[in-house]
DNA sequence: TTAAAATATATGTCTATACAAATCATTTTT
DNA sequence: AAAAATGATTTGTATAGACATATATTTTAA
């Protein structure tokens, strides 16, 4: 019963190779034509195999100068950029939303140094609270820049969260994510039933479209939140 | 002028539609045969061009079923993943570092579960300190799977780091990634000169090679740490 | 009425072939 | 000696055709 050569099985066997060192970091590897002669398979089979250990960074590939176990393999990872909402109702907890405050004002000194804003730019300064089955899943303070979305004067964070609502309305091009672990302050603390200076999970996010700064958010969740991505 | 037809033209026009809501989304979008004709391609190349877009997120495939428009168009955003050294001199700080243990011994279960291990499965447990400009940086609690990689056995890990051993030598071609904020027990507060109960930002990863998995690490930080990405 | 089987259909993958594009090496020209 | 042209090699991508596989739908059997 001939096993009918497939990409994975080769690429998973070039990955075999390349983790028990018959091939080092550095090293040619034979061309797609006699991987496809030794495995028995075409040489565009040979070349989508290769083709994902490139893209996972294993292997370097160049025409002409053909194919090197990567020296140093930088990798990315990627994660997804949730909505709240459906983070929650992903798993199966039924979501609810809060509106906590909604003012607007100048933002404060900070704010506008990381937005790069002017000082008498107008703004919208946005509490609110996410809850997954009844218990406090994220607490959302926001800042929007009302001179590059002033339909945000009209919109009703009462029905929509800032978060979706913006999804919907406007675009970005660029953002910056931080994550980082901090200390609750008192506010947060309560809204989120921690005691006082429990470890809270805080993500940022600052978007832009094209040069403009749209919004900065902080995100700040009860130390049981998990951030998960795979390669 | 007949331009070629190429996936990527194919990949970035249905892309656009998406995007400009054309197709919305939830949307049944044309199987390949029709989409390979209409842009006057070979099916294959129109295969290609959504299989990239599946991966991306923006579409969901399913056979007999076929192509939809993803209900929630997923962002991605990417991060690299680092070696800590690098990470601490692209800082432009020293970079030190300090082997605290290393044993050979079985896995808790625990942690045999996360990485699916046999109970008699044999693996190394090492746990080290980062530092940058002689503070502590990170702390690395790691566990290596001795059948997956043999040769950890024989590592020098006073002169090199695990991470940086296993950068070099036991490639992997699934990772997963958890961050998440925790309160320090009394070693780590120790070890990162902290108060007990501070929040350190924790990230996890466990990584394999094709079914295989390599290694599980928790890498704890100071609250001051930072994990900044761009879009 | 329900369960099992058959069928149809869309995607998944492989093959053989062809040509394109990049780039390394060599030769020719300036 | 430097620059330009030429050739060779390797990967990149497109194509038509075939069969595999998953699964939604319909038909048949219990």
């Amino acid at each position: 019963m001939s096993e009918r050569a497939s990409f994975r099985v080769i690429r998973d066997e070039i990955a075999r190779r390349i983790s028990g060192r018959l091939w080092l970091p550095g090293a040619l590897i034979p061309n797609e034509e006699l991987l496809a002669r030794e495995f028995g398979a075409a040489r565009a089979t040979v070349n989508r195999a290769l083709q994902e250990l490139a893209r996972a960074g294993l292997i370097e590939r160049r025409r002409r100068a053909g194919t090197r176990v990567a020296l140093h393999p930088v990798r990315e990872a990627r994660f997804v950029i949730p909505v709240v909402r459906q983070e929650i109702e992903a798993k199966g907890a039924a979501y609810q939303y809060r509106l906590l405050s909604r003012i607007e004002k100048a933002a404060p000194e900070l704010v506008r140094a990381r937005l790069g804003l002017a000082e008498e730019t107008p703004c919208l300064h946005v509490r609110c609270l996410h809850l997954a089955d009844r218990t406090p899943y994220q607490f959302e303070e926001r800042w929007i820049n009302l001179e590059a979305v002033p339909k945000a004067r009209e919109a009703d964070f009462n029905a929509t969260s800032p978060n979706e609502w913006l999804v919907e309305n406007a675009p970005f091009t660029e953002a910056e994510f931080t994550f980082c672990a901090a200390a609750a302050g008192p506010e947060e603390a309560a809204l989120l039933q921690l005691n006082e200076a429990a470890p809270v999970f805080v993500g940022e996010r600052i978007t832009w479209l094209g040069e403009r700064p749209i919004t900065l958010v902080r995100m700040m969740h009860p130390p049981s939140h998990r951030m998960v991505t795979r390669l």
